[in-house]
DNA sequence: TATGTGTTGACTATTTTTGTCAAAGGTAAT
DNA sequence: ATTACCTTTGACAAAAATAGTCAACACATA
């Protein structure tokens, strides 16, 4: 199910790091971190910073990762979710370019 | 600010209901209607939908609306939101397809 | 003055999220 | 079989966010 914990996973295999040790680096308790990277807890945006420093991952994609799956959460189960996306997009391409001037 | 509160306020004012009435006929408190329409409180999709029956609106149409200021209030201040909302709305269509069969 | 309008703020209750902890069960090595 | 790791689980408490209640205010108008 969840994909930005199955990649965090992943890469805290590749950095050889254990659950204790990668939590313990990350001031968190294991029993969290075990827990988020089966999908069971919800990532803090902090976290993910973090963990991402700690494998040496590109710390952007795996924020895009983290909000995109915050989002998602949000439209489960909802009928019009691909729909209110897109309006969302809409919205916010208009408020970027707002903001630019 | 809030694109959703002002709609529904429009609709109330085109139903020519107070917002008093409209509360009562909701099962809401005034006060909570009042700062929702002005955008100082969330909207619940419950209420939405309610109030879309007694104004006789789309109610899709605003349950699109309401999820995507959801989504959008999630995302504000994040430099990434609309990559974000890029891939999620990839995943969404991926997984709408999945259902499909 | 009396009635209807919308707004405000203080307060409580409830729900959700987050954090802590102890223990279980697995594997591997010695 | 005990030691030393590993991950997972669940029970629980703390804290934060959300939702709901209520009384009063300011304004307009009949």
């Amino acid at each position: 199910m969840s994909t930005l914990g199955l990649k965090l996973r992943e890469l805290r295999e590749q950095a050889g790091l254990s659950l204790r040790k990668a939590a313990m680096r990350t001031d968190i308790d294991v029993s969290i971190l075990s827990k988020m990277e089966r999908g069971e807890r919800k990532f803090s945006k902090e976290l993910v910073l973090k963990l991402a420093e700690l494998y040496k991952a590109n710390a952007d994609k795996l924020v895009i990762d983290f909000l995109s799956e915050k989002v998602l959460y949000e439209l489960e189960d909802e009928d019009f979710g691909l729909e209110a996306l897109k309006v969302a997009e809409k919205q916010l391409k208009y408020k970027k370019d707002k903001d630019k001037k």
